[in-house]
DNA sequence: TATTTTAGATTATGTACGACATCTATAATT
DNA sequence: AATTATAGATGTCGTACATAATCTAAAATA
């Protein structure tokens, strides 16, 4: 049956919404259509007149979640007291390790992208950016030296610690290398 | 036909080396048992006399993978003018992030990982540790620093640029990340 | 040594699911 | 009322992991 315009439209953006979640969860290859379009409320049929090819909606779900995570930092950032203390307190934790679907889709799917198209690549490039943005803000500005270098310094870090601690099986080694990431940005932040 | 009981465990071992690459190259997922047992110059029927399902030998293949990687930081670390340099020269390279198949498993399928089983993920844990230990003996000694969250914070670093450096399409911006990691770990580690 | 047993391989099969295409019914739009 | 656009059902075809039947030569044994 035919919906509305404005209809077909939310379906489109709920698609997109749930894949941009589903994708983190169980990455691009670990998700099939009919469950992406499951989840949105709809059947597998209804895929293709939406989007030209999974690769196409994971080129979309991909922007979508960057987007939002980007915001996230930005609101996180927003904090006046510790803009730095209020992000690492958020991205650099259990919590943050356990909630892969929600959580900062570089970590969730870092090393899937690799393996994708240019596409997909370059919806996160976008965000990789906003997220140096972010953090050049924060970055406390001495004469010589490049604050943008050291914004991809602390993202390397922060990224590498939260993939490293959904890697382990033991949680008090996860825990660790979180603590370590985020005293070692403390330090690379301030001086 | 039937080969001789070494030929059987030489079979075995190639299937393991292969895998160890290929999963590398192409995600879990992103390979099949097919193609798989035909790198290793077999068939399709033969990996259940050897393997008890894929993600046995996805486990296997992660041990396998980490221990060489491991073997090549020790081999790298053992320079004897500037061990830290060295390391540094070979895994935050531009060839690092062309080479996925040969190169850290972390940074090749680190948010694979996290999808995985805890066997894959106890192969993974032992590499790291290894890793970690390595880094630990490169690391200036203080008295009232911990060097093992140093090597933790590094090795953050180290992953984290390189998955970053994959992601995006920019190859300036790839080199970016890798160059400001290099800068962040050698100041972690000297002072 | 001759015979039997069996492990490891090949080929074939089973069952499920993958992406994607086509067709139809239907409701919004004109 | 006619047109158009959409959801959904259904179909195709390839491939996924896994198992079964068969073959063969290496091991075990008699």
């Amino acid at each position: 049956m035919r919906v509305s315009r404005i209809q077909a439209e939310r379906n489109r953006q709920t698609v997109i919404d749930v894949a941009s979640r589903l994708f983190r969860e169980h990455g691009f290859d670990g998700i099939g259509l009919k469950d992406l379009m499951k989840g949105a409320g709809l059947t597998q049929g209804a895929f293709y007149k939406q989007f030209a090819s999974k690769e196409d909606l994971a080129a979309q779900a991909s922007r979508r979640a960057m987007e939002s995570a980007a915001d996230r930092w930005t609101a996180t950032a927003a904090n006046p007291g510790d803009p730095l203390g209020a992000v690492i307190e958020f991205y650099l934790s259990m919590g943050h390790r356990e909630e892969r679907m929600d959580g900062c889709p570089v970590a969730a799917l870092g090393s899937d992208v690799a393996r994708q198209g240019t596409e997909v690549k370059a919806s996160f490039e976008v965000g990789i950016k906003a997220y140096l943005e972010v953090l050049g803000r924060m970055i406390a500005r001495t004469e010589n030296e490049e604050t943008g270098e050291k914004a991809m310094a602390v993202l390397s870090t922060m990224v590498g610690a939260v993939v490293l601690s959904r890697v382990v099986n033991d949680p008090d080694l996860a825990q660790a290398f979180l603590d370590a990431a985020a005293e070692q940005v403390r330090d690379t932040v301030s001086v």
